[in-house]
DNA sequence: GCCGTTTTCGGCCCGACTGTTTTCAGTCG
């Protein structure tokens, strides 16, 4: 009964991503039976439309009111919040089978194609498919051939086995060697990696470099040389496609050769959203010009290149929008020169970290002198605590004595310093892994969970908010505990940490591990709106991992967050008073 | 389906590539 009630409730209180979702939905379908790409589309705008507007639905009264929803969709964006469901949708779920929208990920075939199958030859899913090719039929239809039919069988081999999307990690060792190699080529006279790693997304499809050169012939021959490919997808005139593997990861990735007069304007272009891109199109028409990824061509013929981003963007009257803020949200009217966004210069400091003392590789002395070499003012040595037994961390006892050692060694540096700290566990029950007597004798206190990810919103909650509100406590580390691409986290109430944490003064970690930027970058906008303080930290168990700082920049710069916000880029003796206050 | 200081029709971002064609549709980024 009581779960009747509740199913009841969440019908009509369709949230947010519920009516984003419904709406990719319709226009899958309306693809699907080959409907006017432009009606297509007009679903697909109504719904960037809603993301952009930063408001809950609750609050906006009358969606037709934003540019790209008109009367049609607003209607149905009503019914989906009032009723749950909506006409439109239902019908299309009925007409066409479900089947078939996996299928719109096969490479090659679209809207169209896949209507075409299922109307002359009923294929309803990947099974109905794969016996179609088998038996020939799909060759047979008008726009198919023998090798579309091969195509298709092969991808539907591939289907499920590869995940859609890389984490960033799993491509920085593709985007560190294939950088290398580039620079050695000397037919290359500049490149640059552009797509969503340039934009700092978490995950990335693919690479895509953007080369200028002279000469594309040799270039494209060096390319397609190197080692560690397994396969040529493509190799024309402009465009390189290539998969190349690294340990057990395939990273596909795609070469663009441009004269160097169009260089910046395919960087551009390439580097995307595709809906920023739309929006600077839209911007370029309106002044009668025309944006490709060669250069702006006015509508009297004249064409401009530049030879920067920076210039091109000038020319629009715009300032140089950086990449990590190019998502076709609000960036064009919102940001100018005078954001203080984020830069990795703004940097100070260090403020989690590992050595051998528990499970980290290198020594406290090591791990000071790469962030002295880094160019920082300060850092903290944080390493875990006694619960976390699997990381050989530290009882008081041990954590005493390594607070002796740092204590002497930063009596012996002038210009640096090192703040004690430790990494402390909140344990299962919520209480802390020290009792207060240890932790008012240490700087800096980070907290966070390693252990019962299974726990209940409302545990995990309690767990949090009790250590958010112990006077000792400065920063809560990684605070959903995700990992990306392999693990989601423990279940926490972002908006409800963000209130304890304004409330409470206490930092959030935006964690610069590639796999777990934690916080992501949505949450760091609406804490930095909040008012609560942020600091990108690397949680480095080695020294090579504290240039992880470069990604948690990216990610920073993502949520838009201001250098004030960060309180490692504050000066030491601010910070330092910043975690001393309340106690 | 949406939009409008070209305002109720006729456009909608642009170009490359592929496989299918015999001049182009569909897909992709």
């Amino acid at each position: 009964m009581e779960e009747k009630l509740s199913e009841v409730n969440s019908m009509s209180q369709m949230n947010k991503k519920d009516v984003l979702n419904a709406l990719e939905r319709i226009a899958v379908y309306l693809e699907i039976k080959g409907e006017n790409a432009f009606r297509v589309s007009a679903y697909r705008k109504a719904a960037q439309a809603l993301e952009r507007d930063e408001r809950p639905l609750s609050e906006i009264e009358d969606p037709s009111k934003l540019k790209g929803i008109g009367k049609g969709t607003a209607g149905i964006i009503n019914d989906l919040l009032e009723e749950g469901e909506t006409s439109l949708l239902k019908e299309l779920e009925k007409e066409i089978p479900d089947g078939l929208l996996p299928l719109l990920k096969l490479p090659g075939l679209g809207g169209k194609k896949i209507g075409k199958l299922y109307q002359q030859l009923e294929v309803t899913d990947a099974g109905t498919l794969r016996k179609a090719c088998e038996a020939g039929q799909v060759q047979e239809l008008d726009g198919f051939g023998k090798k579309t039919e091969q195509k298709i069988l092969e991808a539907l081999e591939e289907l499920g086995k590869r995940p859609d999307r890389l984490a960033l990690a799993q491509v920085l060792p593709a985007a560190f060697d294939l950088r290398q190699r580039l620079a050695s080529i000397d037919e290359i006279e500049r490149f640059e990696l552009a797509g969503s790693f340039r934009r700092g997304r978490e995950t990335v499809k693919d690479l895509d470099f953007i080369i200028s050169t002279e000469d594309p012939k040799t270039v494209g021959k060096r390319l397609v040389s190197m080692d560690h490919i397994t396969e040529i997808i493509g190799h024309g005139d402009t465009k390189v496609s290539l998969e190349l593997q690294y340990g057990d990861i395939i990273v596909p990735v795609d070469f663009r050769m441009v004269k160097d007069e169009s260089f910046a304007t395919t960087l551009h272009h390439f580097t995307g959203s595709k809906d920023h891109n739309v929006l600077m199109r839209q911007l370029a028409k309106e002044r009668d010009e025309k944006i490709s990824e060669y250069g702006v061509e006015e509508d009297t013929g004249t064409e401009h290149h530049f030879s920067t981003e920076e210039e091109f963007f000038a020319h629009f009257g715009l300032p140089y929008i950086p990449p990590e803020l190019r998502e076709g949200m609000d960036e064009l009217e919102r940001y100018d020169e005078k954001y203080e966004l984020i830069e990795q210069d703004d940097i100070r400091a260090d403020l989690h970290m590992h050595t051998t003392w528990s499970d980290g590789a290198q020594s406290i002395k090591e791990m000071v002198n790469v962030c002295r070499d880094k160019g920082y003012d300060y850092m903290a040595i944080t390493d875990h605590s006694e619960y976390l037994k699997v990381a050989n961390g530290l009882t008081a006892e041990r954590l005493k004595r390594q607070h002796e050692e740092i204590r002497e060694l930063n009596e012996s540096m002038k210009d640096f310093t090192i703040f004690t700290g430790v990494e402390m566990d909140i344990l299962p029950d919520g209480t802390l892994d020290y009792p207060d007597e240890v932790l008012k004798e240490v700087d800096f206190v980070i907290a966070s969970i390693h252990s019962s990810f299974q726990q209940s919103e409302r545990k995990i909650m309690d767990r949090l908010e009790n250590a958010c509100r112990n006077p000792h406590v400065a920063m809560i580390a990684h605070p959903t505990g995700r990992l990306i691409g392999r693990r989601k986290g423990y279940p926490v109430d972002m908006e409800r940490l963000l209130e304890v944490a304004k409330e409470t003064g206490t930092i959030l970690e935006l964690n610069a591990n590639p796999h777990r930027l934690d916080l992501s970058a949505e949450w760091l906008k609406k804490a930095q709106d909040k008012g609560v303080k942020l600091s990108i930290n690397t949680d480095a168990h080695r020294f090579d991992m504290l240039d992880y700082m470069t990604l948690g920049i990216k990610t920073g710069r993502r949520g838009w967050l201001k250098q004030e916000t960060v309180v490692n880029t504050w000066p030491a003796d601010r910070f330092k008073k910043l975690i001393w206050k309340n106690r």
